[in-house]
DNA sequence: CCACCTTTGAAGCCC
DNA sequence: GGGCTTCAAAGGTGG
């Protein structure tokens, strides 16, 4: 992919934001065809095993009480975090992006990536849109999930929305923020950490917009606050059609994050102080962490130095690697399908009562494919200026760095035919 | 507790 | 340059 050649790669997108669909090759052949893709898809559907019926009816019940979480204090911390700061993305994004038709191509050029730090209150405007939207009785069945997957809204409060997490005085609107920002209300924030502006007409506690905050980092402690109600203010684009924010489209790929006290409070419940500090190494140059950082410590490599008992006591006491305390693991920028993914994960969940993301996956993908090349675009497009972003704020990384990091699994067996469909399911 | 599963795409590596 | 491998997200599952 040269998206980043060309003269740094940020002058223009559009040779290579088309680019993606030249590669695919067989994208212009479904749009033109879309029989001959209906019918691959129709083949692959056939053959899979509608697990989700057969899971709805047994785990229904199961959804409400969903399982706890179970991962290790590391990755909800870093989910958290990341959670977070696609919230706070996005409420940067609305501020900056707010009703392009197709976002992705708006903001291509957008030549100044520290607005990626830019810092608000302000809720993105797709979330916003998920507050207007009212959740479709879910067709499941595939051409259903396809317009659906279109319709960047949220569901009922998907079983991803913690239930226990919207305390009485946050707006109850709050879980239905995004997608997967399951971390995002867990808790009573600090009133004082949510300097939120009661619109005078809805009543709707708003955040100030980006444009009456600062939107430049770093945050201060107390613009940090702002980050903190989601519901920040109401969208402007009130009778936009739904396809016109999409899920991913105002995003901005690294949004200015601090572990800070807002995130302390979001994170206290399950993490000792000493992890809601951010890890020095886990910071920007900028001073900024990133959501593609992920400390040692909060990660697999445990550190001796900076961790509290309490992570020692749920991480092995492994002798720390020095070398790898040093490098932050800076994960990779999302491609186009993972911020797919991201987007409308809750979604499919919601539909098709799905648990197991194998599974979900397999709806993902196939609803990508029958996406339209404008939609996938604005995917393309975010992913683009993610590994963008990414390159400017890593200049030295590179994805080999992350190599050997996580224990992968040999997949020998790659046979033509597919030996289970224990995974296979449809919707 | 952690790898696996599953998806697509990007990047790296090897030949 | 083509083919293969790894990793990115996600969370249930099983060892």
């Amino acid at each position: 992919m040269p998206q980043l050649n060309g003269g740094g790669g940020d002058d223009l997108g559009a040779n290579d934001e088309m680019i993606p669909f030249k590669d695919e090759g067989e994208q212009e052949e479904k749009i033109s065809e879309n029989v001959s893709a209906e019918r691959d898809l129709d083949d692959v559907k056939s053959s899979l095993v509608n697990e989700s019926e057969n899971n709805s009816s047994s785990s229904d019940s199961e959804q409400a009480e969903r399982r706890p979480q179970t991962r290790a204090d590391s990755e909800s911390y870093e989910k958290a975090r990341d959670y977070f700061s696609e919230a706070l993305r996005r409420q940067q994004d609305g501020g900056l992006f707010k009703s392009p038709r197709y976002p992705g191509y708006p903001f291509l050029m957008i030549p100044d990536l520290t607005n990626s730090y830019l810092s608000n209150g302000s809720l993105s405007p797709s979330a916003r849109t998920y507050l207007q939207m009212k959740w479709p009785i879910l067709d499941c069945s595939a051409s259903a999930g396809i317009k659906d997957s279109r319709s960047p809204t949220l569901g009922h409060l998907s079983n991803k929305v913690p239930v226990v997490q919207h305390a009485h005085h946050v707006h109850p609107l709050t879980p239905l923020i995004t997608y997967s920002n399951e971390h995002f209300s867990p808790g009573t924030p600090p009133s004082h950490l949510s300097p939120e502006i009661l619109d005078p007409k809805t009543g709707i506690p708003r955040t100030p917009h980006p444009s009456e905050l600062s939107p430049y980092y770093p945050l201060s402690p107390g613009a940090v606050g702002s980050i903190a109600h989601p519901l920040g203010w109401l969208m402007p684009q009130q009778g936009q059609p739904m396809y016109s924010i999409p899920p991913g489209g105002f995003r901005h790929p690294y949004p200015a994050l601090a572990m800070n006290a807002s995130m302390s409070s979001l994170v206290s419940s399950r993490f000792s102080p000493h992890m809601v500090t951010p890890p020095p190494h886990s910071l920007h140059q900028t001073g900024i962490p990133h959501p593609a950082i992920v400390s040692p410590a909060i990660k697999q490599e445990p550190s001796g130095d900076n961790i509290s008992p309490s992570m020692h006591a749920r991480k092995s006491p492994v002798p720390p690697k020095k070398e790898e305390d040093k490098k932050p693991h800076i994960k990779k920028p999302l491609n186009a399908f993972m911020l797919y993914m991201k987007e409308m994960r809750a979604k499919v969940v919601a539909e098709c009562t799905l648990k197991e993301s194998a599974a979900i996956n397999q709806i993902l993908g196939r609803r990508w494919h029958s996406l339209s090349r404008e939609e996938q675009a604005k995917y393309y497009e975010l992913a683009r200026k993610e590994r963008q972003l990414h390159s400017q704020l890593y200049p030295g990384w590179s994805a080999r760095d992350n190599y050997g990091k996580r224990k992968k699994r040999k997949r020998d067996n790659k046979p033509d035919s597919k030996p289970e469909a224990a995974y296979e399911v449809q919707c």
